[in-house]
DNA sequence: GTCTATAGGCTGATAGAC
DNA sequence: GTCTATCAGCCTATAGAC
């Protein structure tokens, strides 16, 4: 091909509405957002979403499908992994952690998502979520199989886990708000360090198996 | 007054109005919330919206201010009462569970308005959030000063409590969908009270002292 | 209090120049 | 690929009849 270079400007344009439009859907929702704003957010001009994503709706489920893939790409290497059970979970934690840095809006834009029943999702997205919370509940499965965890119901053990963690991340910028107007009794924001070790803490304690036995694998 | 038949009637239009609002306003959010929707699904005019709340806004803020001040008085209740702390995190998760008896989509709701670090509500709107979250963290608080939990950061703590129990509520329309399509590996969706009664036991595992000394109140 | 009809603003998309 | 100008549809709010 002869225009490397066009391509690589492209892509520059393509990441910059991505980056700017996942913290506008974040926190106006889709039919909240205006394009206006993420592209001016971007740098680029209002009429570069249609080129490159063939629309609003389309630049919205870009977002999605590409985090979710990323972020399945990292579960399915830690849950193939031989982590103990009890190393998988503190992964697992971190794993979404370094998602949250990486984008810190993008809580937020899944979450809205699954609130809405993910109505502005194609089939083929949605099953992007169904592997994610899928890959969860297989994590705690292992522990509970594994005798580390006594025998709780992954089911709605993973939706605790996932729970906990897209809330704190995902309602940050009320604990900000409050916080720049001085209604909040502390002085400094929770970082998102301290509350994934606070989580970790009160997960492996709240799951621990009462018999202290060691792993039997027979 | 003479029309005591006629404010009856008026208050089963707003009541109308501000339950069907409540559910389009979870799903969609406050700018994909149409005012013909939420008037189809009351049962009633569309131009009903702007006599009784003054517009989709007030209508919004109205839900909103009437929800959490009646949570507000629940939780006040149960932070003025002697109960053992053991007891006061199992009624704070009951208290939770009413609400979304009550109101099932009324989690989504607050959470949306929490991830939009509270834009479209009135600064007094606002501070019945913060008086919410400060009663649950009041709640771990107390069991943390009693000696029945260890010394968790209580402000970390509140927000999983909060959290994991906000996200369960508020992305049932996205399992429930799942489940239509069969894309989920159990059959039967979890209920709430299976939730609150894992989430209880979860927290009350992890949250215990490790040392198992009595409560010493001096 | 309720309803119909309509106005007016906003916003996503695109045609066409560069 | 990018930008400007513009259009067309949607949606809230309201005037005014009942």
């Amino acid at each position: 091909m002869v225009n490397t270079t066009k391509l690589d400007s492209v892509e520059t344009t393509q990441e910059a509405l991505m980056a700017a439009a996942t913290e506008v859907f974040a926190q106006r929702g889709f039919s909240g957002a205006r394009t206006d704003e993420i592209a001016r957010r971007a740098g680029v001009n209002k009429a570069m979403i249609s080129y490159h994503f063939g629309g609003k709706a389309g630049l919205y489920e870009t977002i999605l499908v590409s985090s979710l893939t990323h972020v399945t790409e990292k579960l399915r290497a830690l849950v193939a992994s031989n982590l103990p059970p009890e190393r998988l979970l503190a992964s697992l934690l971190t794993t979404l952690g370094e998602m949250h840095r990486a984008r810190p809006a993008l809580s937020a834009m899944m979450l809205r998502e699954a609130m809405s029943g993910g109505e502005h999702l194609s089939s083929e997205a949605l099953s992007h979520f169904v592997k994610v919370f899928g890959m969860v509940r297989e994590i705690v499965d292992r522990g509970v199989r594994d005798g580390t965890y006594r025998k709780v119901d992954p089911l709605l053990t993973h939706l605790t886990v996932l729970g906990s963690a897209l809330f704190f991340f995902a309602t940050t910028p009320m604990r900000e708000r409050l916080l720049r107007e001085g209604r909040l009794v502390s002085r400094l924001p929770p970082s998102p360090e301290r509350f994934l070790s606070h989580l970790e803490e009160l997960l492996s304690r709240g799951l621990a198996a009462d018999d202290p036995r060691g792993r039997t694998v027979p």
